[in-house]
DNA sequence: TATGAATGAGCCTTCATTCAT
DNA sequence: AATGAATGAAGGCTCATTCAT
């Protein structure tokens, strides 16, 4: 159809927007993130990405070059992903607690939605960060992120709301690990604990939690009027 | 029949107070523990382990069955050793304040000093605990943990020390989270921060961090007069 | 089309004398011929020759039809090239012994200088020169060769230099042989003899050793007075 | 059978005076030169040489390596076989000019009964002898031939024999050059020249062509009454 | 004329597992 | 109890060749 009707608009594919190879190359990353996700780095099947990418084997290397090129696209992307949702929450324009709020809460989801994130970080850990050491593009990312946590704190301690002394590096890791060991480990604790941790409402319950101990934690000494609520 | 006929006069064998095939299978599980932290389920190489264990891979197979097998035993060692050293600390017979941060500390060590367990645990739950759940032995581990934490916590509250209303699984979630993520993510987070986390003093001053949380947390809203210190 | 309008006017292209067709073959030969000679047939990549060839390997296909094609494309011109050179030696209208000194020399060069040409030779020979036999274009090449050596000896014999009852071509095989070994072999005889016999020194010795042979074997049994000088 | 008679002297094996594994890596090193010098480096096929050999393919990798170590194994193999027949020759028990005519036979025989080793020697020369200069076996193997020459060059001389100041190496290289390309180029000099090159009786005319070149050579300025017979 | 994308078969190598002794 | 040899099935990657434009 695309054939009968030359639009040059329309560069004869789905694809809104992405010409043929971005558009496979996309397909590519998608596939592999769920195929490594699922079976971690060397259990992942380069034939089994090829066929959930609907592409040719041949063309995936030639696209991305071979399996460790392609682990390491799918792991920057998907940070790039989390930090620009992050950005995209402006905290420094909210009130200090408010901020607070925000961004462990869209942390919790951020782990919650993307599991395929966390099982291809702990894969990436487990070969102590070979590849994403050569990246150059994930590490510039970060120093924004710990800037703005910063003037939260600042601004938080400036107005009576949060303790001092805090190190806004910590606090990230706190506010991530709170939420990534819950989900990340969502499997080992069900057994465990003998209940699902994955259904919705347990997921409600433990970011709620995860605020009262954030909030909790940055209590001032003397903040004896206030109680972090919902 | 070693079994039943336990003469130490039998010394053919190095390891102390073990016979053979015991000896065999500690060797086994050690190597496969090893093994597997540092490739994963799908990496980590029969002939490997073997090799590692310094036995027949024919033998290997005769102890422990297969692959699969194995790697659950390994888990489940694992796990019966964190659970073994949490019992051994005591914690009922200590004030709550101070079990708390007993508990802490042990688990961020733990959690420091074996990597291969977070690995492992990481790995089984890429696999959605197929494994674990299979175990009838882990289960059984944590309801008294958690009757423990229940204790501490009522305790603590009773004694106005801590606030009210905390799920005991909640909260060990939380304190396994908070250095649980720090290590098994160390090297992700090391890249992206541009810093050792791995350095013995980093180790320690997050060790304290994770203290001031849980305790900040737990405070009550009218402990205006206590600060968590070292 | 470029073909039946040979106006020198259109400078479209580098190549001097040559319209874009055939400039483009001969960049596609030069390309494969190196490729070849480097990675024997099954070692080269098409890929790789249309790299060198700078032409898109669609156009290598039009142009050469197929890899094997493309082999006898490059092993006629390269014979071709090497009877073109002898046959501009106009051996007929030089005295007989130097005649044979020129032959001979031009032999040990040409090998020397066309190291791409023996690895060439050496494969289709592997293949038991299925190629080169369903070549019309080369054997005709050779027949005059041979009539130009029958009538050297001949003609030295007649002058009594040469011994009598050598087979013409006997003869040039010999020629060739001595020098095609050296030059086929280097690599293995420079290792097992321990010496670099691609100096450009240790070629020349070679060159006049082989002028030796040859000219000490012709000689007659009765040439008591003659030497063969440099 | 063999499991019923438990004779020691017998291992259970067809091949005689050799363990299964010692057979079945001769039987690998028969299969992967005739593989090899069938289609080259590149085009030989692993799959193939271990059907050759009848064993699986995983042993192939077992008991060599690699496909290279394989290429590097054959080759030393074959070097040995030819250097071993030419020690046995033991020509400094012979005068000198019958010791040359047979170490001059031995060679062309060698080289018409072994064209896989021919086609072996091309395709590593390709390669610039990128194995063999690994090898640490071959090298050794040539210093005593280069001192048996010189020796017979020496008594040669002296006895009137032969010509002076002639070097061993060279004379070598011109021995083996004079049937090594006869035969290793001898299909395509079949195709040029019209004849079968290969046929047996072609082949005993360029033996005796070989020698009367070398011997012709070899002759003093003064030998005009000596002219080699067969 | 010229080109980027596509393809199916095949290659070297490795794996978890079992046989035969 | 213990071992070296064996195996079939993949796995990552590449190739010569052709399609669609």
């Amino acid at each position: 159809m695309s054939q009968s009707a030359p639009s040059p608009a329309r560069p004869a594919e789905a694809a809104p927007g992405l010409d043929r190879p971005a558009a496979a190359r996309a397909r590519i990353l998608d596939a592999a993130l769920a195929e490594f996700a699922e079976h971690g780095f060397s259990g992942a099947r380069v034939d089994a990405i090829a066929a959930r990418a609907a592409i040719n084997k041949r063309m995936l290397y030639a696209y991305v070059g071979n399996k460790e090129a392609l682990w390491l696209a799918v792991l920057e992307r998907v940070y790039a992903a989390m930090r620009e949702g992050e950005r995209a929450l402006n905290l420094q324009r909210l009130p200090p607690e408010e901020a607070m709020r925000v961004l462990v809460r869209y942390n919790a989801r951020f782990h919650a939605e993307h599991p395929a994130f966390l099982a291809l970080l702990n894969d990436e850990n487990r070969q102590r960060a070979r590849n994403l050491r050569r990246s150059t593009r994930v590490q510039p990312m970060y120093s924004p992120l710990l800037a703005t946590i910063a003037d939260l704190l600042r601004r938080g301690e400036a107005e009576g709301l949060f303790r001092g002394k805090v190190d806004p590096m910590q606090l990230y890791i706190s506010i991530a690990g709170l939420s990534y060991f819950y989900c990340s480990n969502q499997h080992t604790l069900s057994a465990i604990f003998g209940r699902d941790l994955g259904a919705p409402g347990e997921m409600l319950v433990r970011e709620q939690h995860v605020v009262d101990v954030v909030l909790g934690y940055l209590r001032p000494a003397s903040a004896l009027d206030r109680v972090p609520e919902v």
